[in-house]
DNA sequence: ACCTACATGTGATTGTATAACATTCCAACC
DNA sequence: GGTTGGAATGTTATACAATCACATGTAGGT
């Protein structure tokens, strides 16, 4: 793993930030920063674990839970759906990655650590996904929520769109 | 289809609204204001189409796509999926349904006709769902997306919760 | 060394969604 | 009235997503 490729066989436009970017390094210190955590709060970064990470950070896109489990059988893992859901459940639960509800399909978190609300703006034409960030119940939502009497306890903000990059290519 | 049961077998705490109301009155008349649009627009308010949106509106909550493809069939109507994501699509499309991401599921509009984007409260106790506004565009997730270059064309807006009839139940 | 909790492996099953193709229905037109 | 073309429906098959249940393994604590 020491390729500067975001991804061998893939389109451009993937890039989860829609810029180009350092690769390596920013998976490399996302898998070390990832250690670094489970490490301080006990929780264990296992192999299966570790892969389906350092898989989402590489591909640097949303991946779904069968092009996962292709990686992992390929990588000597196990092969059966729950191997990659409960590597998918962990990283999830702990903030490591985030699934696209829209996408049925994961990606590694941007901005680990950090005690956020994601929110993902979707290409639909290249399937890139960028991670901003959001505070929905704070707005017009949380508004109405009080309103209701009802307790927010997580949020999914999705948008889908076109990327910079697709709108470029349609004029090219 | 006179019974004024929002649903027959089912727990309360199904209300879109977390209210009681009506349930005739709102089934009867969003019915008519759906064939009325459609006549405006020339559209088909084809039979499937009718029976879907009117399974999706009595029964007052979120029902997975294979639930309504039984209740189809029940009522003689083709019975492979494609017969209910066909009428799903259609009425998503044109705005008298939404699916709602986070559950895979699908729910009657609530404001039908009006330019909306919609936002979701979803239970987690009871799946009851409830529909407000939202204009997600407008606040930080808008800055994040024109400073990107990304153009959004829609937005998925799900908070999930507990809603104020299984918190007060939560009580007793 | 033992026990316990957690993690992984495996088979089977259920739910969600779409591809591909045949057929039917309806409206517009000649 | 008959024809034609597009939309809607019906059906088979299959791909993708997610969970259940149970067996096995493994790391740490005592």
């Amino acid at each position: 793993m020491t390729s500067s490729q975001p991804s061998k066989n893939l389109p451009e436009g993937s890039n989860i930030s829609f810029e180009e970017h350092d690769h390596d390094l920013c998976v490399n210190s996302a898998l070390a920063v990832a250690e670094a955590r489970c490490a301080k709060d006990g929780l264990r970064f296992t192999p299966v674990r570790r892969k389906v990470l350092e898989l989402l950070l590489t591909e640097h896109k949303a991946l779904g839970a069968y092009v996962i489990l292709d990686r992992l059988r390929e990588a000597g893992f196990g092969s059966q759906p729950p191997v990659a859901y409960r590597a998918l459940d962990f990283l999830t639960a702990h903030g490591f990655a985030h699934k696209i509800e829209r996408l049925n399909a994961f990606v590694a978190c941007n901005h680990p650590g950090e005690n956020h609300s994601p929110a993902f703006m979707i290409c639909r034409v290249c399937d890139a996904v960028a991670e901003a960030s959001s505070a929905p119940a704070k707005g017009a939502l949380g508004d109405a929520a009080r309103a209701a009497g009802f307790h927010i306890e997580k949020t999914v903000v999705e948008a889908e769109g076109i990327c910079p990059v697709c709108v470029e290519k349609a004029y090219a």
